[in-house]
DNA sequence: TCTTTAAATGTTATGTTGTAACAACAATGA
DNA sequence: TCATTGTTGTTACAACATAACATTTAAAGA
């Protein structure tokens, strides 16, 4: 499958899924997310701004980026990662599979991210700890700085 | 031991531990770190210089507690919360014990900070998760955000 | 269809966080 | 003393984020 194909599945995806909920993917909607998915990286507001313009042609202003990634984030179909202050698509729009907990590993070089999978033990064992100091998750997310493998140790 | 009394021996210990290094505990960097230690929460470089202003009387401008930070967390008295974009003094000064990896719950509601040490085989699980997709950690830093049992849910 | 209402987007301004660049001052050693 | 280095002061600015209000678009009901 080509990068478009799977970009305009993972688009045909996210209608589906919005319609599901009540609420609409709108023109601006779909463009911020075609353009945060052939990024294929984590991008700020500002940078998606940019990208959305010079790339896509899409005039979007940071002010919209930011509502419209609150927007898609509320769907699940776009995650924000607090460790870097930015926003990426979530990597299962276009496979069936739920996923419970997101876990990232971002690469602090060139901002490539990768969503994977720990074993289920690992969060359990984390709650566990926290809770034996009278704290609990507030978000089942885990970011992680690493380097990826394209980038220079 | 009283809080005030902890704090000193924190000082005293930071003290010592920069002359070992060849560096030295200014005054504004001592001020810093009282402050930070003083307000038992997180607190950005912003927040602190306030609380140093408002509740210690010293005018440290925000510029310089980030210089003043940067110091304090090359010596490892200080950690920095990237998910938080905020700053916390290390719980271990004052005892002797040395940490490996610090591990942060962070409250999102009130900032108190908790480092805790999870099981080792936590962070290889981790580790070993990342190798599989070809990345590996920059940080053996977890941050989590959680609510402290001093919030409501 | 027309009107009313709500939702989405545009626009401007401003607050917050973080860094760059250079000046001034202090401490140290030759 | 002078030169060097390290620390702090100061100003400016870049990047990130939100507030407030105007305008447009879409939806729903009469």
């Amino acid at each position: 499958m080509t990068r478009e194909s799977l970009t305009s599945t993972a688009l045909e995806r996210a209608e589906k899924h919005c319609k599901e909920q009540g609420s609409k993917l709108t023109d601006k909607r779909r463009q911020v997310l075609s353009g945060l998915l052939a990024s294929e990286k984590a991008l700020s507001a500002y940078e998606l701004s940019d990208f959305c313009r010079t790339e896509l042609g899409h005039n979007i202003l940071p002010m919209s980026v930011y509502r419209i990634l609150e927007f898609l984030e509320e769907q699940n179909l776009v995650h924000r990662l607090n460790l870097a202050n930015k926003y990426v698509a979530c990597s299962h729009i276009a496979c069936e599979h739920e996923h419970s907990s997101p876990q990232f590993l971002i690469c602090t070089s060139c901002h490539r991210v990768e969503e994977v999978s720990l074993p289920s033990s690992v969060m359990s064992s984390i709650e566990g700890g926290a809770k034996n100091v009278g704290y609990h998750l507030a978000r089942n997310q885990l970011e992680l700085e690493c380097i990826c493998s394209d980038c220079p140790a």
